[in-house]
DNA sequence: TGAACTTCGTTAGGAAGTTAACTAACGAAG
DNA sequence: CTTCGTTAGTTAACTTCCTAACGAAGTTCA
């Protein structure tokens, strides 16, 4: 099966403003888009006939609610194709096919040896004859400036291999933009979680290793180095007497730590020791110690690393998420500690949970999708 | 004297485009605002025609360089009006007066106590008849958000007295901006200093407190509450036993805790004690112990605290300035600790010094003042 | 000194978008 | 069943800016 590549014939700059914000609507009458794009009625007309003559949009029914006249609804074309966003994760590769309204065409979720078929698969799964417009890829890894030539962006080298077994499956000239999985998952609750509707805000994910994604103004913050974020390398321990090591932090707040410190605890004890970090949430839900010991520490720890966000970025808003950040019993722990030490800032909870990154990766896509339509080229970021 | 406000004859966009690139440049002919607007030679014509009648662009001679036909160069007018920068420092005000080409109209440099003076007189000295179109003050302090209405804004605690006792000096009815000085300081780094040509960057001032100015994309980041960039509430200290005070790192980093060390240190040793920053950071230029390992630390302290900025935001340049932080002695030992626990980072220091506040917020001026005229009206942030 | 060249600035025609006013379609009230 | 208010969509005149071409004013070189 082919995928056709956008030889869509250059827009005029009011079709493209109204493509974007159809495609951010999912359909809409005219008047809707006048009062969306900010431009006036004739002028959308004209947009309007524009895409509908490229089959970018098509009139999808009519709107007959209130008084007056009804109006024509529009709803995206055949023509105007859609993009894939895989989330090549430790465990399970989950890929994602979406159209350019965001609407999910196909979905998978499979363990990571059958990363390459399955994206394989799900191309096939698209529409065929509409272009694919953009393919993001989210790796759980900094992620390398763009390489000249090929528009593609090669892992560095913690997630490279991972890649590049993936990589193979990818249909060639369509644009690829590698993005960090925590950045992803930060957009996810941005569009969709529990940052609906803010502009600025830092998503702290704390599992097996420490990560935070920052938007700024509805733009993800990558970084000089791709490396914004990554708290792993935030100095510890400190103290005046006290050498940093690199990466220290990681293994004291981590997931492993905690169970660590579990075992130890359970030495004491008898009775089973948990063996994930949802086992021993469990139990301290249930009040039972040591675990609502350990869960409270777990907290003031996870408070101590908000509190070094808001210190620098001042952000507002943190959300917790990862496997061990996104219990809800974490938060009054997380609240005190951080209002203690910084600046008021909200704290909450993970909405969207293991599926944001798929999720963000997708609304990452379909937002190139929709500039390579309107600009007419391929997007170079 | 009378200070008039703005009653600027609402400009056409493209004129507005072309005063702003010639604020920018200072003067240019009618091709180079062409080029630096992104606009045609007829319609920089029309502009320039509508701003000469205006009075906020005038002919200011002809450039005959090289071969061809000479242009005829262009200027701001009289009509273009001036800003109005002061920096409140703990001990000595500093006032600007600029014109929106950034030229120096007027200039103070008092103790406090004779702030609102300083401020009366540099109104006084600037040119009468043309509005003052914006007023910036710098601030050691967190700057809270907009008071409705007056379009002022009311310092917090600890530096809302000082600023009442200028603010009396301010004329009615100019838009007045309050800043924090070390966010003003990193945009003086930024225009005329060693940031210059970057887009993002931090500014790390050390000195008896500690600070950083976050720039993002050429804009300064404020945060939720305007403490971005509040270094002090980093958690510190931070390990597995220890419990982090508040506000406890500048008292190690700050440049008391660097002297109150140099008086310790001097205790096992005879010779004078170095009372001041700069006398021990002379000491330690020549070689002399314990001065010398003094600084070392120092600088180890400093990077420390600059890879915690780049484990956040890896913002590819820090600039170091402040009383203890701009000395390029420290250079070396901030480069090792930071390269040894975070991300590839160039390190710098000031380029310019006490004046940055001043400097930076007379650039913030500058920039409202522009706003205000290409945008008719007052400019609300 | 004058021809050739280069750059400045203006004039003329056209593309794209706006406002304003008009026609078309639909629901509700008399 | 007509009439009125409301909202959708179109037509027309006007604004703004661009491109293209041309005249004007310099410089360089024979």
């Amino acid at each position: 099966m082919e995928h056709v590549v956008a030889e869509t014939p250059r827009l005029t700059e009011s079709a493209g403003a109204v493509f974007a914000v159809l495609a951010q609507a999912g359909s809409a009458t005219r008047p809707q888009l006048a009062s969306l794009a900010g431009l006036s009625k004739p002028t959308v007309s004209a947009a309007v006939a524009e895409l509908e003559g490229a089959r970018l949009a098509t009139h999808s029914g009519t709107a007959s609610g209130g008084t007056g006249r009804s109006a024509a609804v529009y709803g995206l074309g055949p023509a105007s194709g859609s993009v894939i966003a895989v989330d090549l994760g430790p465990a399970r590769t989950r890929v994602r096919g979406c159209a350019l309204d965001g609407t999910l065409l196909v979905e998978a979720d499979t363990p990571r040896i059958r990363a390459a078929d399955a994206v394989r698969e799900a191309l096939a799964a698209l529409p065929a004859g509409a272009p694919l417009r953009a393919i993001v890829v989210a790796i759980g890894d900094v992620t390398a400036s763009d390489l000249a030539g090929t528009g593609m962006r090669p892992a560095t080298a913690k997630a490279g291999p991972v890649f590049d077994a993936v990589s193979v499956a990818l249909p060639p000239g369509v644009p690829v933009h590698l993005e960090n999985n925590v950045n992803c998952a930060a957009l996810a609750e941005l569009h969709e979680g529990a940052a609906r509707g803010r502009r600025t805000f830092g998503y702290l994910r704390i599992g097996v290793g420490i990560g935070l994604g920052i938007v700024i103004g509805g733009q993800v913050l990558r970084g000089a180095n791709g490396a914004a974020g990554e708290l792993a390398r935030l100095p510890y321990p400190w103290d005046d007497d006290r050498e940093p090591r690199q990466e220290a932090l990681e293994a004291y707040v981590g997931s492993h730590a905690l169970l660590r410190r579990a075992a130890e605890a359970w030495q004491d004890t008898d009775g089973p020791c948990p063996r994930t970090a949802e086992q021993l949430f469990a139990l301290a839900a249930e009040g039972r110690e040591p675990a609502r010991s350990l869960v409270a520490r777990h907290a003031a720890d996870v408070g101590r690393l908000a509190a070094a966000v808001a210190a620098v970025l001042d952000p507002g808003l943190i959300v917790l998420g990862g496997s061990t950040g996104a219990d809800p019993q974490l938060l009054p722990g997380v609240r005190s500690e951080l209002g203690r030490l910084s600046w008021p800032t909200e704290v909450v909870s993970s909405q969207i949970g293991d599926l944001g990154t798929v999720v963000g990766a997708a609304r990452l896509a379909v937002a190139k999708g929709v500039q390579n339509v309107t600009e007419g080229a391929q997007v170079k970021d």
